[in-house]
DNA sequence: AAGATAGTCAACCGCCGCTGA
DNA sequence: GTCAGCGGCGGTTGACTATCT
């Protein structure tokens, strides 16, 4: 797949973040009209998206059931469990957290977890309970890691993050906003 | 105050598997 | 059986922001 476009279209093919107006576009698009063959959706909308830009940007963002913003520490917990059984099956660990996206989940196992495994003196503190903590099922965080199975072996405190800063958005596009913008719109579209 | 560095996350890229013609 | 089109996935990048020096 993903074959190149002719270089008319190419020029026309729009990259980069996503403007207001387009997420509105595709928003009010698959409101009226559902989610469907995104390369001709992305079309019939007069986007000037491929549908895979389309269907990533509404699955990680638009979607009414996203949920955006700090991981809880049982979410966390949960993405550690799943991570050690199927590895970086994000999309499969994102189908049990609700609202969770396979790219949020990805991002946060990247930035906060894999920085984890990478010091785990540093997060332990004790460099020399590592080994003995690899067969016992009580001690403080860390991983073991093997080749595709390791598992978290320890509490989630030694995980936890430090406290996020509360999420003061008032200047920011929320799409809670957002949807309840829409669903006033739809109000005089569909009925 | 300004520059450097680290952290975060949205978005893109390339590959793969599925499906229908 | 083959090919094209598409969706889905995981890896990676790059812009932006926060923190540090």
């Amino acid at each position: 797949m993903d074959k190149k476009p002719s270089s008319s279209e190419e020029a026309e093919v729009r990259k980069g973040p996503w403007t207001m107006e387009e997420d509105l576009i595709l928003i009010n698009y698959i409101a009226n009209h559902g989610e469907g063959v995104w390369n001709s959706l992305a079309r019939s909308a007069g986007l000037k998206r491929t549908g895979k830009s389309c269907r990533l940007r509404w699955l990680n963002y638009l979607r009414p059931d996203v949920r955006r913003g700090n991981i809880t520490p049982e979410e966390q917990l949960l993405i550690m469990e799943l991570h050690a059984r199927w590895g970086n099956r994000w999309s499969k660990i994102a189908r049990h957290l609700p609202g969770r996206t396979d790219n949020e989940i990805k991002n946060f196992w990247r930035t906060k977890i894999q920085k984890h495994i990478k010091q785990p003196e540093n997060c332990t503190g004790q460099s020399s309970d590592r080994n003995d903590s690899a067969s016992s099922s009580h001690v403080s965080g860390g991983f073991e890691e093997g080749t595709e199975n390791y598992s978290y072996t320890g509490n989630l405190e030694a995980f936890t993050l430090p406290a996020p800063p509360a999420e003061t958005n008032e200047n920011f596009w929320n799409m809670e906003d957002f949807w309840s913008m829409q669903l006033l719109n739809s109000d005089n579209k569909l009925l």
